[in-house]
DNA sequence: CTCGTTATTTCATGTCTGTTGAAATAAAGA
DNA sequence: TCTTTATTTCAACAGACATGAAATAACGAG
């Protein structure tokens, strides 16, 4: 008959900060944001509410630590601009996409960023520049000639539009077409925007 | 010194729904559907808030009021089916679609309905399933051939993709384009999904 | 080992949001 | 004129996030 958990410090010595963000990340994954409350979070966590904002500030704060991504979705994309071969650059970018969006490990919190992309309008402004500072202009710079920053920007919204369909929105039949179709139907397109 | 509103029905015949509907609008307009408060349209519209719940049921209810499209989006597209023409198909809807989204009457509803369908459930459920039957399907059994709804739907996720990028990300350069120019770098691609 | 300091934790409270039921008032109709 | 109905505000609730105070354990200096 122990009283469960007073106040106060616990004994030992229980990373709580790191149980909440799990907790939060589950959460956050399988609900969304917005459905979330930082109380269904607490009691996953078996913590009392005030202990989130003590750590993480706001439910914002909660999201950005939970969420911090575990690859750069830009480096995803600029990584094969090293390779000098430009006819395939296109498939090569879109199979990373797939493979990284797709990964059960990294795919869903890349998702949630682009939900919240959408909705938040800091998250929008953070997207907005690594967009176009990071992977919108190192196209542009690598593919060169005549319009190729806006080549680069159709480029870049035919990935938008396959990461929207696919992963967030789920529009069929995209979202359940195997990686190799996916490839088919897209890559010439691709291709001809980075083409010229 | 008259009590400036008391309870119970006005004098006259204030069609009191429809300010609610029009205050409403401006500011989901303006800030999105969270960032809006059930009292801060009650308060521009000069209403109580239960007011609100009276005419519209919810905060749902209100936005789907307030927001009623003003197009179909799905016929914008699905209009040029008719056309014989398969070669000038690409074309003519992107077009439709820069024409109508870009519109300042239509377009701002349109761009809050997509982001919408990122964040509710319902909505997201509701644009699958227009999308879905009502383009993709058409699309499909218009091109026919091999493919055909795979293509179709390649086709339907860089119109998503444009529309995302350029109206509700608002991901430089696309955002900025001129329609011209937006046509001239996304035609031959999605010309590209219809044409086989 | 002891005692002050600091980090962690819950409690209590405040403010704001959407929603609901009751009461008041004007219009509509017999 | 008088009953019924539609419109409107008031009052209150449950649940959300956030914050300041209090309690308790760990830590470190001597």
């Amino acid at each position: 008959m122990n009283k469960p958990v007073r106040r106060g410090r616990r004994a030992g010595a229980p990373d709580t900060r790191e149980l909440i963000r799990d907790a939060a990340r589950a959460r956050f994954l399988a609900e969304g944001y917005q459905a979330v409350t930082l109380r269904d979070v607490a009691g996953d966590a078996g913590v009392d509410v005030a202990l989130i904002s003590y750590y993480f500030g706001s439910k914002q704060g909660l999201f950005g630590a939970a969420m911090a991504l575990p690859v750069n979705p830009a480096t995803v994309v600029v990584a094969e601009l090293e390779d000098p071969d430009v006819d395939t650059l296109a498939e090569r970018m879109l199979r990373n996409v797939l493979t990284v969006w797709g990964d059960p490990a990294t795919g869903p919190q890349l998702q949630a960023l682009a939900a919240m992309a959408v909705t938040d309008p800091r998250m929008n402004e953070l997207v907005r520049e690594a967009v176009g500072n990071e992977i919108t202009q190192r196209i542009a710079v690598r593919i060169g000639g005549a319009d190729a920053e806006q080549r680069a920007g159709a480029f870049t919204a035919q990935m938008a539009g396959l990461i929207f369909t696919r992963y967030v929105l789920r529009l069929e039949p995209i979202a359940s077409m195997v990686p190799d179709d996916v490839v088919r139907q897209l890559r010439p397109a691709l291709q001809a925007s980075l083409g010229g």
